[in-house]
DNA sequence: AATAAAATTTACCAATTGGTAAGTTCTTGG
DNA sequence: CCAAGAACTTACCAATTGGTAAATTTTATT
């Protein structure tokens, strides 16, 4: 029988502390799945990148796959918390591209082990996020998608393969965490600066405005 | 003393024979890189898959990394054949551009196993195969922005930041390998077809030359 | 048929894998 | 201070990991 109905503030300051180190171990958790995928990582590797056991790893989270899955739907959340922009500015196509690239291209900025996370899931064919996906990332692309072929319909803008357009803006954003490290090369600096997200910006939004606006600014 | 000098048609069909398992293996480990990534596959995994043990396998590539290394490099000759055609056609860009974007995607529909390894080596940061890139993606990819470059200054083309743009291109067109599963997913069909990727084609060339020629067709 | 080389298998190995079970320590309310 | 639950460790486990060494079988030349 409990001792007491333990709404103190003792037991929130456990939970608290309790929730650091879980949050602790799925950034970690996440920063090594992005970096070598499912199968590169071992529970122990992580547990030590915490400075704690791989036992009590297990204590928090019961199986690896668990723990794949939380991170996994980590990263959906932040993702689409970016990414439902289109939709929102239903009525200006100019300015409804212009946040949905600057929001991918911050989300790639800020998030980078998320999109890898998401790009090595994805490459491996999704084995275990078909169904998320499906159910949370296609309604938003679908969404984008159809206030594309609303602004074709109405004469707002130039008749484009919507779901192609998405493409093309999905993984030109994405390349810019999932292959910082070859496109860093070709800038020929160590790493991507903010200049550059700037500039891959300023040309996406001109590429894209040039293909959808009937008069292109 | 060897016993003959060896130049008779059965040693040529014993090595011809060599050469094919050699060419198995490294064909399933390829898919299987593709699909997990080097740390989630194993010797025994890629062995099995062409019918043989670990230990054979080891006898004709002693470590895993050198296998890796060798499937990396052949990733990179076939990427690199299809992908030379810029500078090629140095004197149209319309043409010099159409037929990059053809390539490239001809590439990703014909080897998408290929692209992927290539991915997931990226996304890792390139930890074995950076001084590769630099030497033989490096080159190719300046002398198109070099390209690029020289059709701004000759008043040929719109000034655009031709790095930048490379990205565009290269991620737009490496996604339909790399993240076929999720765009078959948006375009509601089991798997990517040829329409799919002309449609593809379509909207990229039309987005680019709109960007890049002065007068667009 | 003998033989040498090449190809393959069998037998190991220590280290690591994900996971279980049983403690032990720490925290906290009473 | 004490009991109880939460947090963490220690001790295991069988299976798998990449790799070595030594047979054994297969192949081709004389």
């Amino acid at each position: 029988m409990p001792k007491s109905p333990a709404s103190s503030v003792q037991l929130l300051k456990r939970h608290a502390t309790r929730e650091r180190l879980e949050h602790e171990i799925l950034e970690a958790a996440k920063r090594l799945f992005a970096q070598r995928g499912y199968g590169g990582v071992s529970l122990d590797h992580i547990a030590r990148e915490v400075g704690t056991g791989k036992q009590n790893l297990l204590y928090y989270f019961s199986t690896k796959e668990s723990l794949y899955r939380r991170v996994l739907h980590g990263v959906l959340d932040v993702w689409l918390s970016y990414m439902a922009t289109i939709a929102d500015h239903a009525d200006d196509p100019e300015l409804a591209l212009r946040k949905y690239i600057a929001g991918k291209l911050r989300f790639s900025r800020e998030h980078p082990h998320d999109s890898r996370v998401y790009a090595n899931e994805v490459i491996s064919g999704a084995p275990l996020f078909a169904q998320e996906i499906k159910d949370r990332v296609l309604p938003a692309l679908q969404a984008d998608i159809a206030v594309f072929n609303r602004w074709a319909e109405r004469g707002v803008c130039r008749p484009v393969d919507a779901a192609h357009l998405m493409v093309v803006l999905w993984a030109s954003t994405q390349a810019y965490a999932d292959f910082a490290s070859q496109i860093s090369l070709v800038l020929g600096k160590p790493e991507l600066e903010e200049q550059d997200f700037a500039a891959a910006e300023s040309l996406l939004v001109d590429m894209v405005l040039r293909t959808v606006l009937k008069q292109p600014p």
